[in-house]
DNA sequence: ATACACGTAACTTTTGCAGTTGCATTAGTC
DNA sequence: GACTAATGCAACTGCAAAAGTTACGTGTAT
C-alpha cells in the first residue's frame, strides 16, 4: 500500500459497504479487494468498529457490517475514528527551553489546530454515500 | 530531533536571527544550539537560501545571515521554501481502478488542496519577527 | 600557506508502519 | 461434541523515509 494507507482503505471499504449495506463481509474479502492483509483490515476497521460506525461478528458466519445508515457517516467520522491528525502536531514533549522557542511552537500550534477543525468540518459535509455517485 | 523536524529548525533558527540580524552565524553554531548537526541545518538553511530567505557564504568568517528584514518573512514564506506539505497528499499515482475508489481519492484531495491553501493563507499572516514577542 | 566555512555526495542509524505469523476465543454447522 | 470459520490480539519481520554522520571538494579571509 501507500501514504495515507490507513484512511483510503477505510474509505474504500466504507464506500463498498455502502453499496450493499446489509451483506455481512469477512476481512479476507475486504483484504483481498484491497490488495492489503486481513489483519491490517481488521486493526483498521477495528478503530472504525470503536467508533461507531461498524459492527463485527466473530464466529462462522462472521464478518463486517456497517453500524449505520450510509448517509449518517461522514468523512469527518471516519476521519476522526482513525484519530490521525493529518495537521496538528500531537504536543510536542520537548523541553520548553527558551521563551522564543515557546512562543513559536505555541503559534504554530495553535495555526494547525484551527487549520485542523476546519478539515473536520469540511469532511463533516460529506456523506460515505455521496461520494459513490459523485 | 523530532517531528516536524525540518520546519521546527528552520522556524527556530530564523527567529535567532530576527534578534540579531547583522550577526553571521556558522552552521555549527546553530547546530550546537539547536541540538543537531551542521549537515542537516545546512540542507534545511539551503532551501531557505534558494527561496530567497537567507544567503550564505564561503571561507573563512562565513556562515549565514538573513536576506530580508525579519518583518518581511512570514512564517508561510519558510513553510513553502521547504516544500513539505503538511497536508495534501501528493498526486497519488495509483492505479484509476475503479470509478468509485477515483471519485473518492478526487474529493479527499480536493478537500485537503483546500485547507493546504488556508493553512498558507494562516501562517502568511505571521512574521518570524512578530513571533518573538508574542 | 593556512585555517575556516559552505556544498554535496555517500553511507549508517533510527523509526514508524505495513505486512506476516501464530494462537486464543467465539459462533455457527454437522 | 467435533469441526470449521471468523474475529481479536500480540509479537515479530521487512521496508522505506528521514535524521544523523563521515568524507572530501571548493571558496575566502588572514
Ligand atoms: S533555544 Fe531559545 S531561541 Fe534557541
Ligand atoms: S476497487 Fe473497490 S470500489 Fe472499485
Amino acid at each position: 500500500m501507500k501514504r495515507n494507507s490507513r484512511l483510503s482503505l477505510a474509505l474504500h471499504t466504507l464506500s463498498h459497504m455502502a453499496g450493499e449495506p446489509d451483506r455481512m463481509q469477512t476481512s479476507a474479502d475486504i483484504a483481498d479487494h484491497a490488495g492489503t492483509n486481513p489483519v491490517v483490515v481488521r486493526r483498521v476497521l477495528g478503530k472504525l468498529r470503536e467508533a461507531g460506525l461498524l459492527t463485527s461478528e466473530k464466529g462462522h458466519a462472521g464478518g463486517w457490517r456497517l453500524a449505520r445508515k450510509p448517509q449518517d457517516i461522514s468523512l469527518a467520522d471516519v476521519y476522526l475514528a482513525l484519530d490521525e491528525r493529518l495537521v496538528a502536531s500531537d504536543e510536542i514533549s520537548d523541553a520548553p527551553a527558551c521563551s522564543v522557542e515557546h512562543a513559536l511552537q505555541k503559534r504554530v500550534s495553535g495555526v494547525l489546530e484551527e487549520i485542523e477543525q476546519s478539515l473536520v468540518q469540511k469532511l463533516g459535509e460529506t456523506s460515505i454515500s455521496e461520494v459513490r455517485g459523485a
